[in-house]
This record gives C-alpha cells, structure tokens and sequence, in this order.
DNA sequence: ACCGCTTGCCTAAGCATCTTAGGCAAGCTC
DNA sequence: GAGCTTGCCTAAGATGCTTAGGCAAGCGGT
C-alpha cells in the first residue's frame, strides 16, 4: 500500500482547509483521516491527540493573519494603517471562517506562549503610535480595538447583522470612521 | 424507584449551573444524567438532543441577560445608562461564564427569532436615545457598542488580558468613558 | 542488488457519548 | 382500588477518541 505522506504539517493545513468547509468544531481527527483515506489510528504518531490538532491548527491561523496584517500595515500609518488592519481581520473572518473559528480556541498557557499573539499585540500598538497616545491610555485603546474587531466580526460570522439593514459593510466602514475619531481625541481625564 | 421530576425547565436550568462549573462545552445530556441520578437515554423525552438542550440554555441565558438589563437601564438614561448596561453584560459574564458562553452559541434562524435577542438590540437602541443619532448611524452605533461589549468581554473571559497591567478594570471603564465620549460626538460625515 | 533498520500506517480493542426503540411501573384520575 | 398516562428504565446501534502492538515500505549502508 503506498503511503499517504501524513506529518503534522500537512495535517494542520489540512484541518484548516477542513475548518474552513465543514467548521473548526467539526474538525475532528475521524474527519481528516477520511480526507487522507487513512485509518483514524494512523493520526496518533502525527498528533498527540484531538486536543492538540484544534491548538495547532489555532496557532497556524493566528500565524497566517499576523502575516497578513504585518503586510497590509507595512508602509502605512494613522487611518489608513488602522482601516488596513482591521480590513484584514474582517476579510480572513469572512474568507476563512473556520481558520477564524481556531484562532478563537481557547489555547493553555504553554500554546498562547508560542502563539502570534505577541506579533498581534505589537501590531495594534505599532498601529496608534500613529495617534500620540500615552501609557496607560494606548494599552486601553489597544484593548478597545481588539474588541471591536474581534466582537463585530465575531457577530458578524454568527449572523447578527444578516437579518436587518442597512447591510454589515456600512456599519464597519462607519464604524472605522468612528474609532479612527475617537482616537484622534481620546479622552484623558481619567 | 422514585422519580426524579424532570422536565425541560429543570433540565435547562440544571445545565445553566452546570455550564458555570463546568464549562458550557461539557455541559452534555450524559453530564446532566449523571447529575439528575438518572440514566441517560431518559432525558430524551425531555429534549430533543444535545443540540436542543444547548440551544435552551442559550435561550434561558439570553431571556436571564436581558431580564437583567433591562432592570439596570430602568430610569438612567445618557452615560449612566450606557454604564449600567454596559456593566450588566460583563458581570453576567464574569458571574455565569458558562451561561455567557451559551449566549454566544449558534443559535438556528428558528430559535433566534424566539431568542431575548430582540429585547437586546430594542435595550440598546434605548440607551442611544440619549444621544440624538439619527438613522442609519444609530443603527452602525448599536452595532459598535454590541462589538465592543460582546468582544471585551470574550476576550477577557479567554485570559487576552490577564497577563498584562493595567488591569482589565481599568480598561473596561476607560473604554466605556471613550465610548460615551465618541457617541455625543458620532462623526455623520460619511 | 541486497540487507537491515526505521517508521508510517495498519488491525484490534476499549471506552465514552449520543440516540432510538420498546417495556415496566409510579402515581394520577375516576 | 382499576385503569391510564407517562416518566424512567434496559437494550442496542452508531460514531468518535485513544492506546497497544504488528507488518511492511522504503530508506541507509554495503
């Protein structure tokens, strides 16, 4: 029988091609080994076990959108580094929806570690050093920018916005236009 | 043998408590069985499947959510209200995790419909009468302050903000000052 | 070209969970 | 107390996760 050439690699690209059809939650090793028509058992020397294949696939979607982002924000500032970025975000949410799903998997303290999450946080500050903001104040506008991003695009995915007008798109740029305001005169009286 | 007086409501509830201790992902009709004394397959006359009984919990966690709200926001109005109901949704969440959890489960079209859901963006659009937006801004308005509020606190519910000072309080009110800030302020230029 | 070793994928098996079908008796109604 | 409803039961099948141990594919060296 020739072999099917399983690694960890190939089976944590697979898996978030298998999120982005079927769904991060039905992502299961059964699921992968059909797709490499292979025995379930065989994913065991790959991967430790159903836990630790949802963490890689997690910490590779968290890799590929910090890229984007450190793309897309290479070269540019104030508003238009910020619209980039959250562009980003809301763009792989809705291209990718179940390699978004992962990066949402609760990791454990070892995996979020060696996650992106450090180039994620280094990003949104490169991001608002565009808006003169002083500690503490820039860590709470970071903090504020992860939510809107993750909150709207997460209510997006869930079909929050689908059933009402005016369409999502408009609410999103508006909103933009709205943070990228509040920024600019951030109140620090506090 | 005596019976153990289930019905749907007790099982819903039970799995409200349950998800708090356990976490909403475990909360499964065998955990519930065990809990009841009960054999499993006895549940199936109560609900559906496990997807149903999920889907209750989100339902009863959304009506309890909102039943909340709608206390905090009776008889306050600009930024008070604003901060009350901003208050609601994230003590919910750091009270009843298992509950928040289950209020952002996928709920179908058919039980969203039946969902508090309405009573949640009606609540909203309440608290923005105090700031005089008009149409369409207040809806994208109503849909920042759900991103925000649902974001912050998932992630500070997934520990995104547990290991870094300032603390996640200091945020929280300081994000709500920009926000209350930003709404008497909405830019309508677009 | 052959031999031996590594290792990739296999079979076998155990356990947990979800779910359906059908049965018995608890306890209400009369 | 008789009869009926229905709550919880046992039994059984399907599916998924995981471990243990085996066989042979295909690499390295000679």
């Amino acid at each position: 029988m020739a072999r099917a050439g399983l690694t960890t690699e190939t089976l944590i690209r697979a898996g978030a091609e298998t999120a982005d059809e079927i769904g991060f939650e039905r992502t299961t090793p059964t699921e992968l080994a059909r797709r490499f028509g292979v025995r379930t058992a065989s994913l065991y020397s790959h991967v430790r076990n159903a836990h630790d294949l949802k963490t890689g696939i997690a910490l590779f979607a968290l890799e590929e959108l910090a890229d984007r982002a450190s793309e897309a924000v290479a070269g540019r500032a104030g508003k238009d580094a910020l619209v980039a970025f959250a562009n980003v975000y809301r763009d792989y949410a809705l291209e990718h929806p179940g390699r978004f799903a992962a990066t949402q998997f609760p990791l454990d303290a070892e995996a979020a570690a060696s996650s992106a999450g450090v180039r994620h946080a280094q990003m949104s500050r490169a991001i608002l050093r565009g808006y003169h903001l002083t500690e503490p104040h820039q860590t709470h506008a970071v903090r504020l920018l992860g939510s809107v991003f993750s909150g709207f695009v997460g209510l997006e995915a869930a079909g929050g916005f689908s059933h009402s007008a005016p369409d999502s798109q408009q609410s999103w740029t508006e909103i933009l236009d709205a943070l990228d305001a509040l920024l600019r005169t951030w109140p620090t009286t506090s």
